[in-house]
DNA sequence: TTTAAATACTTGTATTTTACAAATAAATTT
DNA sequence: AAATTTATTTGTAAAATACAAGTATTTAAA
């Protein structure tokens, strides 16, 4: 058996380049870390900065910096709750959603023509696998689980 | 079946916390891209500025200021080709490949970890659910084929 | 109910990372 | 021998990062 972190190693590099090449939208150009933001905002709209911070495990400060960024681009924006003041909940535009939706399809695109080179059987085999990982990542207790 | 983008957002994220978290050797403290580049030297030493530039999809420039702050840090070495004096090959010191050990290492022991939740058959299942994956990305058309 | 402590976020500042443009040096082609 | 290409470096400037300290609001304690 190969070693395992190679495999680790090249699979999540050439999603991360995937990520990468995927953040130009036309005339808008994005940093891969704001297209995770708005990522995260747009599948949980309303969390708090703090929570978007904390899943991307991004320092605060830099967070904060990125999303005066974003909303100078008038992708997010941000309000202040109603419960709590101190809380600034985080929303994407019009735009910001359009940006969203054009870079998770074409991300979801590149995802199928690599799932075309499979047949039914690998495809249902490896998209368990994924999940199958996924757990037993945030079920480890070495790394990586107050920040997953 | 989830969304596919989801599922490998989150398991690049994880493994990227990993290698954000291996980074540091005792007193020697180095950035994310830094153990990347050590990993690559590590695996095909006497390559040169470039082929590893590429590998990680690095610009040349970027790339090679951070050569030499790894060569500051007395973890690499840099020697002009003999066959052609324009290509530097690069190698690790003593204490780069100690360096690149240690992460290793400590990658692979929360890999093992994370698969000690699973039985046998799961195990070789999903890793090689990721060699199908890593061979369908690298036959893909779309995106990333030149780089990767 | 006033004061102290904690929390959520921002700003000051300094370092690091990044990458385009231009420069250098060696090899290859003309 | 001159012109072109290739591999790498440096000049420069912008962007990303993170520690320390600050502000504002909420919660806990006196």
């Amino acid at each position: 058996m190969e070693n395992k972190r190679e495999l680790f190693q090249l699979l999540t590099r050439r999603f991360g380049l995937l990520n990468k090449n995927c953040c130009s939208i036309g005339v808008v150009e994005i940093s891969t870390v704001q297209s995770h933001i708005i990522y995260e905002i747009d599948k949980q709209p309303e969390s708090s900065m703090q929570q978007v911070a904390e899943l991307l495990a991004m320092d605060i400060t830099t967070f904060s910096r990125q999303i005066q960024n974003l909303i100078k681009m008038e992708l997010v924006t941000k309000s202040a709750s109603a419960q709590d003041k101190r809380v600034s909940l985080l929303a994407l535009t019009v735009q910001g959603k359009f940006v969203a939706t054009t870079i998770d399809e074409s991300m979801n695109t590149y995802l199928e023509e690599v799932f075309s080179h499979m047949n039914e059987f690998e495809r249902d085999t490896v998209l368990r696998s994924i999940e199958l990982l996924n757990k037993a990542m945030s079920k480890s207790s070495v790394c990586c689980n107050t920040v997953c």
